[in-house]
DNA sequence: TTGTTATTATCTCATTATGGGACAATAATA
DNA sequence: TATTATTGTCCCATAATGAGATAATAACAA
């Protein structure tokens, strides 16, 4: 637990009592993911976070939380919300925590105190995440939106509030340039509208908004071996 | 300077290096403005703003710095941003301030320190308001958001952020019944919006739109004395 | 009383956006 | 060569929006 030790020791590092908690979106088989962190020895799950430190900006922790979680730099992230209602988290549950994991550290003040967190959402491409757990947690796995796991704090009203805030940003923000790969069909940029809004759309209706936003490029045919006609890709024009 | 004495001996009381800033919007004369505050000996004006209290959450540190300085509970509040770049808070321009009012506190490291900040808007009834100053300042006054004085750290920017993101929410939010007072005509209901926006809007159009929100409710006529027609006052529905 | 004037409240019509069905094109397979 | 499952477009009804035109009316002047 050496780690552990040195992060406590490097608490002036940091700003006191302020953490960033990260809600990481990919897609993949037509679903929405999360990234979420196992604690050790706990049942339970959460959001990879982390502190600021001192000479650093907010933006510039949330970026290297996310480099540290899935090995991306430059990621698409949002602020969205600060989470600092008196009683979010109780000194019990964190409690919890040292006791399994450094009975010593049980009465070190700063742990066990109240946190505010700057909540960020950042849109990933799925297929370039490398999940990489931090010194608190045993593993880092994606998770559907559908079926989370038992959470920490409260990380599940946190990753609610990061999908509602996608969902109404939805049309001004591009979102399918950062959770798409480089090309794909309009039937998977529709899919991911279909799942990021929880409604179906039309497939014409569809098309023809995406095609007047005058944002994509159309490439060449992907012959998928299906017997039906080909999908044309996609890419979305940078400019 | 009693008062200060006090403050900086409550710091335990507070959560270190978080502030909360209120950018406070009020309408009258068909123009829009803010609430500011004049710092003592020093030529420059900032937002009301306060610490957050250990046992208090955000959003009620930022009622509670809404009601000393307008004397109004229960103000419809938003938090829109956190403003925490690594530079946006000097030492030097704190140490200014510290050397005019209280020569001994200038090593005190607490109020020197780097500050991440809570930015919330507040929609109020210009006519409620009771401006009051807190006691490092002299003045409460309102200002227009065209004229502006010289504002402290980055204050002029957390102003237009939270104009910014008052246009993106003036359909959703309903503005106009936080900023208007309890009856009001047609006309001033839409140069408050032109004021926010800051675009020309057409009489008939807008009318139709406001009408057809199934929001207002036509009171009788008002007559002003003018020589034309008069016109209905509306209120928002409560609902 | 009877215009006159400055607004206010509506109406109308053209244009654009959206919802929803229909149909032709086409890549593999029978 | 016909079949099947999709994909890409087209068309039309309806709704929303932009922009001008007209009617109503409160005070005032003649």
């Amino acid at each position: 637990m050496n780690e552990l030790e040195d992060f406590l020791a490097l608490k002036h590092r940091f700003i006191p009592q302020l953490s960033v908690d990260c809600v990481i979106f990919g897609f993949h088989n037509q679903q929405l993911k999360v990234l979420l962190l196992k604690l050790k020895n706990l049942d339970l799950w959460a959001l990879p976070g982390g502190y600021v430190e001192q000479s650093e900006g907010i933006d510039d922790a949330a970026q290297r939380i996310l480099e540290e979680r899935t090995g991306l730099r430059d990621i698409y992230l949002e602020q969205f919300r600060v989470f600092g209602s008196a009683d979010r988290s109780t000194k019990e549950f964190i409690q919890k925590i040292m006791e399994v994991h450094h009975p010593e550290s049980m009465n070190e003040p700063w742990v066990l105190q109240r946190y505010v967190s700057i909540g960020y959402y950042a849109l990933v491409d799925f297929s370039k995440v490398n999940p990489t757990p931090d010194f608190l947690s045993e593993y880092c796995e994606w998770f559907e939106m559908k079926q989370l796991p038992k959470l920490a704090f409260d990380h599940r009203e946190i990753i609610q509030k990061a999908l509602e805030t996608l969902r109404i940003t939805l049309d001004s923000k591009l979102v399918g340039s950062n959770l798409l790969p480089e090309t794909f069909t309009m039937m998977e940029l529709q899919s991911l509208y279909e799942t990021i809004l929880e409604m179906p759309l039309r497939r014409n209706n569809f098309q023809r908004k995406m095609l007047s936003l005058d944002i994509l490029e159309r490439i060449e045919k992907l012959y998928t071996g299906a017997a039906n006609k080909a999908p044309y890709l996609y890419r979305f024009k940078k400019s």
